[in-house]
DNA sequence: CTGTTAGCGCATTCAA
DNA sequence: TTGAATGCGCTAACAG
């Protein structure tokens, strides 16, 4: 077996106590009998057992993060920035996905509340803000104390009230929408993806309130809900694409939207026929200056998001887990792609 | 305070051992018994505490991966088919990055082993295999039984010995490279990695050997071996476009140099200069088809490899530690690009 | 089939 | 500043 604690009290000559408050860095902890202990973790290769250590403390010293698939460009910068900020303080990231499904989601939850998680991030599902409230407060009961902390991240889950980190998406699909009217666009498609979920009816409110601000048309046969996936994006684009009269300008919802989109149009339109077409989406990705009919992306602040969610949870782990719940938007950047030959 | 089985077993009218074992689907245990213990568990809200199980059972049902960087295409699709293939079987995955140094992924690998994961998912850092070994034989020494199960992805650690699942980066390579040949490219620009990570040094030895038996010229001064990343790309070929008489072809590493590289050509060369450009490359992804030299990808199996490194974990923690290292090489698909007006 | 008992390794009272 | 004793919640002998 391992060394334990035990085996360095015997080592050092002194008790386990002693060796525990020394391994904690307790002040009360004399000079030499610190020395001691140091001698004899180094003699016997003692590392802590923690397990043990949470079992008596409680405190995993590990955050959880439910997201809707992992594979995502999104969620891996998140857990990249989280994951650096939470292994300075001792934590460790627990991921797992609910593959979009609230179900899942609320099975997943169960399961890192099983492990004891100090704290939960979740990506939520669609419409899982019920489920979601339901569990959380069927274990707060049961444990008779304050649920644990929990911190949305991206979209919003109507039904549960709790921290949340997200991007101004309307403010950000508004601006976009405006500069690609600046650019004498007067007539604009719209690709998103289904209402249910915060962002993508956020994003299409902001591009509905500078149509009409701009007293720009709305065209229903011009406007699609089909989801964030490449191959809606390339569904939808062929959809609109088809009917007579198809605008030149369109605003996606996201980047995988953005990849299908323009898919379709450099692989099944010519050349000439596809020449007008100016695309402003969310998301700025390396390969954006390749996107043929980017003019404008917007970069979500997706590691300051991390950070931020890691902040909050430590902050409602070793403090007022009662305060209200505060939501942060960050602001999405726009940027301007030049039109060029590609 | 949470119920716990202490709890159950009083509402139940059994002893603690009973509703472990009824807990656990013991075959032991008498339906009556199990339905009560059921009916208690359902009144009080027992969930179990996996970290009170764990300290006796020594088995966290967890996994740990360590990978150089978190926010990598490779990375998150390798998490997720691990997550899928793993959560069935109860485990979780706690997921940490080394920021591609030694030091830290010992350090890591420490603090995992602390938390007593059942085994470990390593993308070796550069040049980290004595180190990975030497904490290994240490644990394994003070814990005086076998050490962790540990595998390898994607890249070897070179005097580390342990089961690994990696591509056939040298027949990719060759294959691809050989594709450019047989549509007439006899000069051939190579951009790559450091030849300390298998798998860059791999993808150049394909690429060599290709060269080679096919009788192509390998040009030093259009061999590069600069970076894995977007900006590498951009610059080595940067450096080889300046060059007087740069070949029209090249093999890229990867999706990052890949995109790096067109980026360059795209923004920086008239599109009558680069109009001959081919280009074959590892990765396939949902954007290669927008990449406008991309003639040949190398698409990889990563889920794949995710399942395989789930199961061989499985096996070695629930079974034979001490059989020898197995290497698997799955095989990269050459996936062909049609030449089109972008 | 079920109960009693004894720890797993640690942090933490309470005394000294 | 230190030590003896206790228990976190669970599983696993061993008896019955």
């Amino acid at each position: 077996m391992n060394a334990t604690i035990r085996d360095v009290a015997l080592a050092a000559g002194l008790s386990t106590a002693t060796v525990s408050r020394a391994l904690n860095g307790d002040a009360s902890v004399s000079p030499a009998a610190a020395a001691k202990v140091r001698g004899a973790v180094e003699a016997l290769g003692y590392t802590m057992n923690h397990v043990a250590r949470s079992l008596k403390t409680r405190s995993t010293r590990t955050v959880g993060v439910i997201a809707p698939e992992l594979a995502s460009d999104f969620f891996m910068l998140l857990a990249e920035s989280m994951d650096r900020e939470l292994s300075g303080a001792g934590y460790g990231l627990i991921v797992c996905s609910s593959w979009e499904s609230a179900e899942e989601e609320v099975k997943r939850m169960r399961h890192l509340a099983e492990r004891l998680v100090d704290g939960l991030v979740v990506i939520p599902a669609t419409g899982s803000g019920e489920c979601l409230d339901r569990e959380r407060q069927r274990r707060a009961r049961d444990a008779g104390r304050a649920e644990t902390p929990l911190v949305l991240v991206d979209r919003l889950a109507p039904g549960l009230e709790a921290d949340a980190v997200l991007v101004d998406n309307e403010g950000g699909a508004y601006r976009a929408t405006a500069a690609l009217a600046a650019d004498g666009h007067r007539r604009m498609g719209f690709i998103g993806g289904s209402l249910e979920l915060s962002t993508a009816r956020e994003r299409y409110e902001g591009w509905l309130r500078a149509m009409r601000e701009l007293g720009l048309p709305v065209e229903e046969e011009f406007t699609s809900f089909t989801g964030l996936h490449v191959a809606s994006g390339y569904e939808a684009m062929r959809a609109m694409r088809a009917r007579p009269g198809a605008p030149d300008a369109y605003f996606l919802v996201n980047a995988y939207v953005h990849v299908g989109a323009t898919n379709y149009l450099v692989s099944e339109e010519s050349p000439s026929r596809s020449a007008g077409v100016a695309i402003a989406a969310f998301d700025e990705m390396p390969y954006s200056p390749l996107l043929r009919f980017c003019r404008y992306s917007l970069s979500q602040p997706v590691a300051e998001m991390g950070v931020r969610a890691a902040r909050i949870l430590l902050g409602r782990i070793s403090g007022d887990r009662s305060a209200s719940p505060r939501t942060e938007r960050l602001p999405a950047t726009l940027i301007k792609h030049d039109v060029r030959y590609q």
